[in-house]
Order: C-alpha cells, then sequence, then structure tokens
DNA sequence: ACCTGAACACCGTTCAAGT
DNA sequence: ACCTGAACACCGTTCAAGT
C-alpha cells in the first residue's frame, strides 16, 4: 500500500504537489485540506510546514503549474504556426479552453476566487504574467501583418482572452452542460467563437 | 449593540441570509463559515438548520440571488431599449460586468467552484436559467430584424455571454488590476469589446 | 415551532521535542 | 535538516433537551 519511500531525500515537497493534485482533482478546491494531502504522502500532518508556509502556499504552488502549463501551450502555438498568426489566436484559445476543461479544480483555483491571488506570490504571478505576454506577442504579431483593426494591443488580446476564458470558466463551472457536452463540440465551439469574434456577429 | 429583535417571529432565515451577506463580501466565499454567519445573526451555532439543511443550502440561496439580480437586469434593459436589440446586447453587457464589480464574492460564489451547482438546486437552476433566457430573448430580437449574420441563436447567445462573462471573471479575479482600474474603465471596456464582437476584428 | 448546549469528527497552525 | 505528537482555537453537523 504505503511504499516507505525516502521523503527525507528531500523530495517531499514535491510528493506533497503530487498528491495536492491528485486531492485537488477528486475533492474540488473547496474541499482540499492540508492534513488530507499529508496522509496522502505518507506523512505526519505538521510535515508539509517544512516546505510551505501554509496551506495558502501550497494552493499557490498547484495555481501556478497551472499558469505554467498555460504559458507553455501559447508559447507551443506561436511556434507551431510561425508564420499565421491568426491561426496562432484560433489554435491558442483552443488549446486554453482544453487545457479548462482537462483540469477544471486547477483551473477554477487560479481564476475562482478560493485563492486571492496576492502580489506578494511573485512566482504564481510570474507565472500567470508570462502566459498573457505570450497572448500580447500572438496578437502584435497579427498587428504587424496589418490583421487587425487600429486598436489598442492590449485591447484586442483583451476581447480574445476575455472570450476564450469566458467559455472556459462556464464549461468548467458546469453552466453550459445542456448546450455544450463532449470534448469535440468544445473544440468546434470555440473555433466558431473565434471567428465570430475576428468577423463580427454582425451582417 | 445587539438589539434583541424576536427572531422567533419567523424572519430568521432572512436575518441569515444578511448576515451571510456581509459576511460574504467582508471574508469572501472561502472563508465564509456558518458559525460566523449565526454569531452575525445572535443565534446559537445551531439555530441556522431550522431554516437551511446545511452549509451548502446557505450557500446555494446567496448564489440565487446573485443569479436574480442577473436576471433582473437582463429583463430590465430590454424593457429599456424595446425597438433597439443592438443596444439591448451591449447594455446588458455593461450591466452584467457591472453586478459582478459591485458584487464580486457573489459573482465567484456562483461561477468560482466554491459552489457545485446542482441539478437538484431547483431554486437556484430556474434563476439561472431565467438570466440566460433573457440573454437569448435579446439576441433573437436581433435575430428578427436581420441584424446578425446567420447563425445558430444558441451560438451568438454563448459568444455574447462568453465575452462579458470572461471580463467580469477576470476583473473579479482580479486579473486585470494592472489594465483595467476604475468603473468609468471598465464600462468603457465592455462598450468596446462589444463593438469588437459585433463588427470584428479583422480588417 | 423555534432555539440551545454538549458532543463528535474534522480542520489549520504552533511548539516543544525527538533523530 | 526533517519529522512527530500534543495542544489550541476553529469548523460542520447531530442530537437530546428545553420553551
Amino acid at each position: 500500500m504505503k511504499t516507505t519511500t525516502p521523503y527525507h531525500h528531500g523530495d517531499l515537497r514535491n510528493a506533497l504537489l503530487q498528491a495536492g493534485e491528485r486531492l485537488l482533482r477528486q475533492d474540488g478546491p473547496a474541499e482540499l485540506s492540508l492534513r488530507k494531502v499529508a496522509r496522502e504522502a505518507g506523512v505526519s500532518h505538521t510535515a508539509p510546514y517544512r516546505h510551505f508556509r501554509n496551506k495558502r502556499a501550497l494552493l499557490s504552488a498547484l495555481a501556478q503549474a497551472g499558469f505554467e502549463r498555460l504559458a507553455d501551450a501559447t508559447l507551443e502555438v506561436e511556434n507551431k504556426y510561425p508564420d499565421d498568426p491568426r491561426r496562432q489566436l484560433l489554435e491558442g484559445g483552443v488549446a486554453y479552453v482544453r487545457l479548462a476543461v482537462r483540469y477544471p479544480e486547477t483551473t477554477q483555483l487560479m481564476f475562482g476566487g478560493v485563492l486571492e491571488i496576492r502580489e506578494e506570490d511573485t512566482e504564481l504571478h510570474e507565472a500567470g504574467h508570462r502566459a498573457f505576454e505570450g497572448l500580447l506577442k500572438i496578437v502584435s504579431n497579427g498587428q504587424r501583418e496589418g490583421l487587425y483593426r487600429d486598436r489598442d494591443t492590449m485591447e484586442l488580446a483583451l476581447a480574445a482572452w476575455s472570450l476564450v476564458h469566458g467559455l472556459a470558466m462556464l464549461v468548467t463551472a458546469g453552466q453550459l452542460k445542456d448546450t455544450v457536452t463532449s470534448n469535440k463540440e468544445i473544440t468546434r465551439m470555440v473555433t466558431s467563437l473565434g471567428e465570430l469574434l475576428q468577423n463580427g456577429m454582425l451582417k
């Protein structure tokens, strides 16, 4: 059952993060308890305090991992379609929602208000910043090619981000269960909404 | 300090909801405790169970109030601009984000994953449904006038909802503190993003 | 009907102590 | 350095009891 892995070797921090991810998936962000995480990792309930100042710090590290996945995905998409900023934005959106659907509890942790994001969590903040900068780059790639109407980069980026983020949050909150169900349908929906934002809803 | 209001008269339920709203604003959705709510209302910590099956039921009622505010706002906007569905959609979006900014903790409770939305909470579900139907009506008003491109009503509505919802969630999560600050700026931003969705980002 | 106090199992955090 | 067990103040929920 419980292999006596030598956590004393310094990988307890990682073991705790892994256990945290597992419990986050299982119980959701509101139910996750530090004591359960410790139990799952096979240590006493005070051991985590050697590696995290408090429960908040553990949650913050889990959220950070989520932001890093987001930043990586953005970079990847940019590299995959080097001369097609329109495709970059569309595929970036798809990746964003896919990640949210794959890690709904982490998404809720990142954006849902369970964990208050503070300036002091520099690493968390930086990971988030990196993801946003990837998006800004993709938008300014498009601007350089004269793709978009004459607008502030920030505003164009925020439009794309809001659209995709809104869909992601609605899906993870289970608000769209009647409308959008399968994974395939979600991808189709992001693509379709992306097209609407690019060409407009009006006739 | 504590006026001996006769809660025995049947308004304890309301007093608890009020105390809940107050503590929700003060401490955020994650920190709200049933015992604190009871204390704030001046009753023993077991008294709430006379009116709510459990803590979840209280939170659900608070979220429901939020959905009702949303549904009301949507209806109001529709009546205010009876023959201008384009304006209805734009002002509806502004109202949506305004409500989110005004009640950030309630918004997080409604959509953030602290409270798992279940089918069984029929009243909560209905309030949410009513809000969404208001949006659908506004979109189909526009379709009747031939305003929009030929698309599924649901898809057009979801595009508008996602855009506005995403912005609202980003603002309430404090993710846009560097970019969008004042209340006035938020209104300007919604309007601007709404225009982008209507006419498209592309040249 | 409406409310209480004791009780239980849980939680986050601190601290003195052990290797 | 790294981990533990006892302790404290809190929590959600149940239950017998009081008016």
